[in-house]
DNA sequence: CGGTAACTTGAGCCGCTTCAATCCGCGTGG
DNA sequence: CCACGCGGATTGAAGCGGCTCAAGTTACCG
């Protein structure tokens, strides 16, 4: 979604502030509104009777919330950080569409983004190890992270502002799993630890890339 | 996709006929063409460098094939059965658009629901045990087989055309533990054995949808 | 500094995979 | 009509990768 059409959603839409751990979206709740990110970090995920969860994508600035074709949500969605958002009911998503047509264009674009990647996400979760999930993982998140004067000598930066648990719940590991895969990979000098455990340097690309492919 | 809309389409397309095990969309090729699937059954996976193949879903008539944003393909696609079906290019697609601009809302109705399915399949390979994938892949199955004269004495039958390797990619298993699974069902009265493997019949579809949903 | 939540590390276990041996169904040809 | 062959399915035995349970360690915040 471009800031043009961020632009013209606010002006109709209602802004929310959350905090940290605060939920906005109830799998199985009827779904009234539509949402778009403006600004943090927020967990999209769904539930299993007895609390086991998977992560179905982290949503930030731009992403689009809410969608269902039947009248319910099919997921919940948290905020990780200080989250904020336009909220528009269906009504007034329907009214927008028509009067900027582009914009269903681009919604489509963006629906057939996410289910390309949900379907790489499904490979992911289906048929790598967990060393192959972390890699995946790793160089997703290169492009999340701005590459302010990088430097080859120490690494390239990633940030990870979200916690272990759900890095796991995204990879459909458990957080032990991802913790020792990630000291593994230091061992083995494909990763170096930056300040804190909420980032790494990626110090030997190729090789992240090669494990990340199933090679 | 509507009986309509397949012959609006069918009227700009080239149709095609395929074998079984015959591929026709190859994943990383450039995507020149769209797909409407009108008879049989394909398989839409994906391939790891070493052969791992994870099953992204399987196609039937109507169903829209040959997504893409960028401009490859992101999965290939081969026919289980013998299929036929639509095939247009990108340019006709876009003049189809323009004459018949209900169908882009329903093209985007349609995206949607894949991607509501998707991650749903994100939930069961993330985080289900062996035994709750195959049963949520049996009940998945039962809106897909048609329940001419369900006898309940019997049990519900589900029609199972693909070969286990299929469900296997499907579930993220392998053959032998998609085996194994029916087995033991089987032996706890879940289910029961229809005529050949490619066949069988729900028994007790409540104790299966609570295995399914995670209870 | 104290307390808590997040992260790391270790040891043992379990569910799924791997490897291997049948078994079954079906089409083919003698 | 039956023997044969072949691909798919089933079953068995052993191994291993990721999970579970548990004990530290570190980072963060009052």
């Amino acid at each position: 979604m471009t800031e043009h059409d961020l632009g013209v959603l606010s002006a109709a839409a209602v802004i929310v502030r959350k905090l940290p751990r605060q939920r906005f979206i109830d799998e199985g709740a009827e779904a009234i509104h539509f949402f778009t990110m403006s600004e943090g970090t927020a967990r999209i995920f769904k539930t299993l009777a007895d609390g086991r969860q998977q992560l179905v994508s982290f949503a930030s600035r731009g992403d689009f919330l809410g969608l269902a074709v039947a009248s319910r949500y099919a997921y919940s969605v948290e905020a990780i950080d200080a989250v904020s958002y336009c909220r528009f009911s269906r009504p007034d998503l329907r009214a927008l569409l028509r009067d900027f047509p582009d914009m269903e264009k681009r919604l489509l674009e963006i629906t057939c983004h996410e289910l390309i990647l949900a379907q790489e996400q499904m490979l992911l979760l289906g048929r790598k190890s967990a060393r192959e999930r972390v890699a995946s993982f790793l160089i997703l998140r290169i492009s999340r992270s701005a590459a302010r004067g990088l430097e080859p000598t120490h690494g390239i930066p990633v940030s990870l502002p979200m916690t272990r648990s759900d890095i796991a719940d995204y990879l459909g590991l458990r957080i032990e799993t991802v913790s020792r895969t990630l000291s593994s990979m230091k061992q083995d000098g494909l990763i170096r630890s930056d300040a804190s455990a909420h980032g790494v340097l990626i110090a030997n690309l190729a090789a992240l890339d090669a494990c990340a492919a199933g090679a």
